[in-house]
DNA sequence: CTGAAAGCGCTTACAG
DNA sequence: CTGAAAGCGCTTACAG
């Protein structure tokens, strides 16, 4: 190969060294017909020596596409949520993603309309070629304003009339749970649930409420520890529950020390449990019941939905309940 | 303002709806001198009436910035490492950076080999401005690469001779650690680390071995729950520690559990210690005593020297000893 | 199958 | 202080 060549060449530079058009090297570049396979073969080969990549931007000004995904996370300091879940998520999404060559841009916003507001920004830039939308609330103005805005999307965990989504089955979780419950004979069961807003928050708790079989009481949350010692220690005057089912795994461990200190030995006087599984679950003694779910696995899908273009599908996560200590003793 | 305008609209358009040159729609844009006050005020109450950003790809091919910031990670799935750490991290980066303007592209690499591939692609693609590198390593190739790619790069977590960083001292950590437990009448402490070949686990253990005071014992594992196992085993054969440090979430997890199947009572008959803190240090009972840092600050100043520039700084991410009851006795 | 040329939408010397 | 023009480095009709 010529000598001349290295990375910061440009594609004239590589087509003027070959012999070859700028044309030629970019159909070679971007897999196009229209070249011979000889000529194909020794662009591909000349660039693969030098280990050269195109111009990023110039690329993207010409033919209109970023090859980034955006990823905005509205979440408050106060309410740090599920790390576990987004940096799994995350992972998952990404490693779909760079296999085709697309990169994550990742922002945190402050409010829902801070996150509105980035994703005008974005399609008026022309920043990002889709984005995954986490979090659905209820009335949520995003589906809408993606929509006007033209900015293609995919709602991650809930069903869209507006977008595609990858959709998760978020009853059966609260469903398997309660019959898990049911089993070990509790007929008083809580809720301590996150926030109110959001979809799937309302959702788990439209099935416990409707459910037949133990009586489930729901007690909202904004997923700080305070909010879930005040609904446990709520819970606990008069007749309380005999199990407690928490949305993630801060909420657990608050609403656990809040049992143990008005005096409750978990997994005999009470039963526990989390409908989100984590190291922490498997740590505390006695271990604590949760519904395992591969978050890993639903970022990949939720990177592949957005690759592959408008395509609804359904998903499944494959819930599982892990029975732990924490709910091994059978109440009558 | 013109009704012709909106945000699909170019400079250009601007431009002519307002009866000025593009130059001047850009130097209003970019905050550059040459034009009059109020051609700028006029230029900027358009431009902020219609809700307009200009071309992201455009505006980076011809100004040659990107306004990314790229990180990645290089992690297993097998070793997830610590979450928690890297959430926060991101978090705090992208909280300054978003102020101004740039966004993160966020990458997993499935190692050290395949980040530097990345990197060589993005200072080829021109696809970041700087990059932020973690997990700094013995012998580390990263900090050489980077230099001879010119992408610009700040190291964080260590000090570089190569590069500008943000750098912690991590001896700070162990010598904490080690002094509570010497006071609490320790003699002979295992310390079950991470990777040795990440610089600030070696500077760890070599503050371990260094110490006058309690013998400290040092096991490397790869952050899996089942080396922490075997590496804790081996100790409990012969003339045990009485007290174990570990070096984050994930090794203290696995590292009590071990413990508790041989019988040991945490904090009376061993003493527990996580070099990083986490709500599962404190939801774990007992609690364990860890050390707490400020990881979000943290990615703040990473995020800060970025954009800065070329200054390197000392930072001080405050480590404080989080006292729990999984050292509360003394030994004598 | 190939090449010369225009175009993507900005920024920035350069000349007025 | 302002405007016409070139240029950033690709891609892609278009004409051969």
């Amino acid at each position: 190969m010529s000598p001349k060549l290295n990375r910061q060449s440009r594609v004239s530079d590589i087509a003027k060294a070959l012999g070859v058009s700028p044309t030629a090297v970019s159909f070679a570049l971007n897999d196009k017909p229209g070249i011979s396979t000889k000529t194909r073969e020794r662009i591909l080969a000349a660039i693969a020596e030098i280990n050269w990549s195109p111009h990023y931007a110039a690329r993207a000004l010409s033919d209109g596409r970023t090859s980034t995904i955006g990823l905005v996370i509205a979440r408050s300091p106060k309410a740090v949520g599920s790390e576990a879940f987004f940096m799994q998520f995350m992972t998952g999404m990404q490693a779909k993603l760079s296999q085709r060559g697309y990169g994550l841009l990742f922002q945190v916003a402050t409010s829902l309309e801070r996150e509105c507001v980035i994703y005008e920004q974005w399609a008026d830039q022309h920043r990002v070629d889709a984005v995954a939308v986490v979090d659905l609330h209820r009335d949520d103005p995003r589906p809408r304003l993606l929509k006007e805005l033209g900015l293609k999307a995919v709602i991650a965990g809930e069903k869209s009339s507006l977008l595609p989504s990858v959709y998760i089955d978020d009853k059966v979780v609260m469903e398997q749970m309660l019959t898990h419950l049911e089993e070990r004979g509790h007929k008083h069961v809580t809720y301590v649930a996150g926030n109110k807003q959001l979809r799937h928050v309302s959702q788990r708790a439209q099935v416990a409420l409707k459910r037949r079989g133990p009586k489930v009481e729901v007690e909202y949350t904004d997923y700080t520890a305070e909010q879930a010692a005040a609904a446990v220690r709520k819970q606990l005057t008069g007749t309380g529950p005999t199990a407690y089912v928490f949305d993630n795994e801060a909420l657990t461990i608050a609403g656990v020390q809040t049992l143990r200190e008005a005096g409750a030995q978990i997994g005999r006087d009470v039963a526990v449990a989390s409908l989100e599984d984590s190291l922490t679950c498997e740590a505390m003694s006695p271990p604590i019941t949760a519904i395992h779910r591969d978050t890993y696995r639903f970022g990949e899908a939720v990177a592949d939905t957005l690759l592959a273009g408008e395509e609804t599908e359904p998903f499944d996560l494959s819930p599982r309940l892990i029975e732990r200590d924490s709910t091994k003793t059978v109440f009558d």
